[in-house]
RNA sequence: GGGGAAUUAGCUCAGUUGGCUAGAGCAUCAGCAUCACACGCUGGGUGUCGCCGGUUCGAGUCCGGCAUUCCCCACCA
């Protein structure tokens, strides 16, 4: 026991496993044909964020898996990456330029990109890095990051292709517009947010009739320069009579006419409407319907322009309260209400977007159908299964994309204009992947692309799509489709659904629409596994804002990647959001520390080789089956038992049942059990019971590396000069071990022997626990349920007083008037009792009583016609043992109670 | 407005197609330096399974309604 420590310290062996993991290239690509395959692929982290607590579960899921492939015999690969990060990272590199007094728009878009790179290729890559620490065992040598030019090209020819056939157009549309950022943005980036407004009530003047007025409701008064009309619902009778007369629009004075349109909301304010066409989704549709003019009185920075009037030049929110202070001074004001409703916010500029009309690329997504099908027909199965229906929601209402930014760090739009002719006509348009060949005479247009519409192709992208050869040579045909993704369903719109789209659409053919076979073979993954969102203790999301999310760095430092890593497997709930408590990192600690020491346990009888330079055929091979007693069967027969189970779950992506299981089986049955019950064997040096022992842990540290890899490569290593990496060796399946232990003739009598002893254990170890801390002198007198009761302690006597550390232990055969515990195997009497017999007769009664409720019960139910005709004959059977098991337990409660009274 | 999730021990959660007397971990209490591990061992206590109905021989589990909390989608100025 001397060459391992008492404590597992993770530090020692984690930077050593890392190294040789990577020397040897145990994580490199490879492929075997007639070998199944498994790929999984990486979320693309942002290129320069740093590892967060999301990543810890969501990365050690994904290493859980791909792991979990490599000892089932599979050629694995884990396609790592780093995203571009469109408007996130050109924010960042804006704002580090603006510390050194440099704005953007002064260098100029070379220059930008330029440093942008530099910035990138300074901080790239650190998650990468970081990731190493976690353990996770993906294909370092092939990152792909979105602005590589391979995956670049790909990225183009998706949109150029896309174009072709007739997805792609430029149109003049109500997008989202972020004046912080200055760019458009999809539906998706725009998340509503409830926000306190004062609602103004301001009346326009009629123009036929003088002296009248129509009042309507606003929200945003500063846009009244841009209204072009004043509607109502043609139902409503308050508004009847001014239909077709115009009103005077009391900002920039001038006269608008007075419409009607179904959509007003008769019951919302005054039930009169502003139309301002420019500024609002529902006032461009009217506007549209009535050929109403547009005026656009906002510029891109959210300030007013020129046909603000006189508020021109003024911040949007600024320009609100001086419009509402000029509307009360002419006496257009009647009353401000306060009003509550849900604005638009962009998440990255954090400030509300605005409606705005602008030219944009858009995509009118294909496959639709096809999409919907892949999932609702089970193709690409979701996990949990709910998100199925958020999925298919989105696909019923999806509408079309806008993939233009207007920003400089990104994709490129691939759409040249001939110079000095109308952009407006796509005759003039030139869109390739390389350009016009006389470029001089074209201008390229500016935007890049969301960058959404580049990771969109991630799944296919990665292997070299659509150059044929570099597919070929990375394997794509032989990995794909991908078999797991693991990702958050915050971006099951933003991302999950958008590469199913592009798989069905672009792997393969080009086709307009697509049969079932077609759609299981384009499918970009088959399962995704949806992870929760990590909280805080008390549910609130961790941010760095709110300072409420641990360093993961320092949770690897402190516990171990393994104790991280199980740890808080151990306490993520399937698909549930998980609420991070640092105790948890200790369970998992701990756990490592207990196996540490299980392995080093058994390890110090140990004369042979490591578990590196055996098999399983060698250590079964010193197991003869007649030195196996009945604890050894049942042990045996259990690990097939729990592999069985485990593998069930696992498959099911039941991750978090499957670690408790392995938590339960290893800690309670092999270690609070089995070690314990063996132990005066292994003391002898029993040549059997370490051999059993030795398949346990075996069978253990390959379930277990996957989850944690270090301390089990540390552990499958121990003693062996030249350690060689666990990855690869294949995991005995329970059919394995099955066929493995044919030679032993395992049968379930072993495992309910075993279990009635342990439940005599437990009886008795309850009523020593009476004693307290005192040994000195206690004597146990058993009076044996049957013969065949007092066979099986007789054969475990040695086991027993080692187990509950009693010395003197007999039979008897009537019951002594001392404290009791009633078992399987019959009533054990304690003689250095503390109680007298009357509080004794008093717990016995109490205990007869309560007996006697649930015989009364189980006689209800059995003379209960009904229950006999419908339950099922084992429920039937079942409560028949029930009842005849508590008789017997009273009858000999009964005996012990007159023991008692005779003295 | 539409959809989803949650509600079980002080806390975090399990609880398969309804079936034996509802479980685990943590926390707590009592005891233990026992020769793998105090990051450990042994034992104890703790529940109107959110509420009200219904189906059933039998409901934590299925159905209907209600309540509270959270999330997503849509959106009225």
């Amino acid at each position: 026991m001397d060459d391992l420590d008492k404590v597992f310290t993770a530090a020692h062996v984690e930077q050593k496993w890392t190294s040789k993991w990577m020397e040897d290239g145990c994580f490199d690509r490879h492929v075997e044909e007639g070998k199944e395959s498994f790929c999984t692929l990486m979320p693309p982290p942002n290129v320069t964020g740093v590892l967060h607590m999301g990543h810890l579960l969501n990365q050690t899921l994904q290493d859980v898996f791909t792991r979990r492939a490599r000892h089932c015999n599979k050629c694995v690969t884990w396609i790592p990456g780093t995203d571009h990060a469109g408007i996130s990272m050109q924010v960042k590199v804006e704002r580090e330029l603006a510390k050194d007094g440099i704005y953007h728009m002064d260098i100029g878009r070379e220059e930008f990109l330029k440093r942008a790179c530099e910035w990138r290729d300074r901080h790239g890559g650190i998650i990468l890095s970081q990731l190493k620490k976690l353990g996770v065992s993906c294909d370092f040598k092939n990152s792909v990051h979105t602005l590589d030019g391979d995956y670049s090209r790909g990225v183009l020819t998706a949109f150029v292709e896309l174009y072709k056939r007739g997805y792609i157009y430029r149109g003049k549309r109500m997008i989202n517009w972020c004046p912080a950022t200055q760019t458009a943005l999809s539906d998706e980036e725009v998340t509503m947010r409830p926000q306190r407004n004062k609602l103004c009530y301001v009346r326009y003047e009629i123009v036929e009739r003088p002296g009248e007025f129509i009042e309507i409701s606003t929200t945003r008064p500063e846009t009244i320069m841009g209204d072009v009309a004043v509607a109502a619902n043609p139902a409503d009778e308050r508004y009847e009579n001014l239909i077709g007369l115009h009103c005077r629009r009391p900002l920039n004075a001038a006269e608008i006419p007075i419409i009607a349109d179904e959509a007003v909301d008769s019951s919302f304010g005054t039930g009169a409407l502003k139309i301002t066409p420019a500024h609002a989704c529902a006032d461009f549709e009217i506007g549209q319907r009535h050929n109403l003019p547009i005026i656009d009185v906002l510029a891109p920075n959210g300030t007013l322009n020129a046909n603000g009037g006189e508020f021109a030049g003024l911040d949007r929110f600024v320009a609100r309260e001086k419009t509402v202070e000029v509307l009360r001074k002419i006496g257009a004001l009647v009353k401000i209400e306060d009003h509550e409703s849900n604005v638009g916010v962009s998440e990255r500029g954090n400030v509300p977007i605005e409606p705005k009309l602008s030219e944009q690329w858009f995509l009118k997504y294909p496959k639709v159908e096809e999409a919907k099908r892949a999932v609702s027909g089970g193709f690409v199965k979701f996990y949990p299964r709910r998100w199925e229906k958020t999925y298919l929601h989105w696909m019923d209402g999806i509408k079309d994309w806008c993939i233009s930014r207007q920003l400089w760090w990104g994709h490129r739009i691939p759409v040249w204009y001939k110079k000095g002719f109308d952009r407006g006509n796509s005759a003039n348009w030139h869109i390739s992947i390389d350009g016009p060949s006389d470029v001089e005479n074209w201008e390229r247009d500016g935007d890049v692309l969301d960058t959404w519409a580049s990771s969109w192709i991630w799944p296919f992208g990665v292997f070299g799509w659509p150059d044929v050869e570099k597919m070929e040579s990375s394997a794509f045909r032989y990995f794909y489709p991908t078999d797991v993704l693991v990702t958050g369903p915050d971006i099951i719109f933003f991302w999950v659904a958008r590469m199913i789209i592009s798989a069905l659409e672009f792997v393969g053919p080009e086709k307009k629409s697509l049969i079932d076979e077609e759609i299981a073979g384009r499918i970009p993954f088959k399962n995704v596994y949806f992870t929760g969102i990590i909280r805080d203790k008390i549910g609130r999301k961790m941010s760095k804002s709110l300072g409420n999310s641990p360093e993961p760095l320092d949770l690897i430092a402190k516990y171990g990647a393994d104790g991280v890593r199980f740890g808080i497997l151990m306490s993520a709930p399937n698909g549930q959001d998980l609420l991070f408590n640092e105790d948890n990192m200790a369970l998992g600690r701990n756990f490592c520390n207990k196996l540490w020491n299980a392995f080093r346990f058994s390890h110090s009888w140990r004369h042979s080789k490591s578990f590196a330079e055996t098999q399983l055929s060698d250590i079964l091979s010193r197991i003869s089956a007649e030195d196996l007693d009945v604890d050894d069967r049942a042990m045996l027969a259990n690990l097939v038992e729990f592999c069985d189970s485990f593998e069930r779950l696992f498959t099911n992506f039941d991750i978090s049942a499957a670690v408790n299981l392995i938590n339960s089986f290893f800690w309670d049955e092999y270690c609070s059990w089995y070690v314990e019950a063996s132990k005066t064997r292994l003391h002898a040096g029993d040549a059997t019971v370490l051999a059993v022992h030795g398949v346990v842990m075996r069978q253990l540290l390959l379930i277990l590396n996957p989850f944690i890899p270090f301390i089990t490569e540390e552990l499958w290593n121990a003693g062996n000069g030249s350690p060689r990496s666990m990855q690869n060796v294949r995991c005995e399946t329970a059919d394995d071990l099955r066929l493995a232990f044919q030679f032993l003739k395992l049968g379930t009598e072993d495992s309910e022997n075993t279990s009635r002893f342990k439940e005599f254990l437990n009886g008795t170890r309850r009523l020593l626990s009476q004693l307290g801390g005192r040994k000195d002198g206690v004597a146990l007198s058993i009076m044996p349920q049957s013969e065949a009761a007092q066979g099986e302690l007789e054969m475990r006597m040695a086991k027993l007083k080692k187990l509950i550390t009693v010395e003197k232990i007999q039979f008897t055969a009537a019951a002594l008037q001392l404290p009791s515990v009633q078992t399987p195997l019959g009533s054990v009497f304690l003689h250095t009792g503390i109680s007298d017999a009357t509080t004794e007769r008093e717990k016995i009664a109490k205990e007869i009583e309560k007996i006697s409720k649930l015989i009364e019960l189980n006689n209800k139910k059995l003379s209960d016609e009904k229950f006999i005709e419908n339950a099922p004959a084992n429920v039937v059977r079942g409560t028949q043992k029930m009842l005849e098991d508590n008789v017997a337990r009273r009858n000999e409660l009964h005996r012990i109670l007159a023991a008692l009274a005779e003295h």
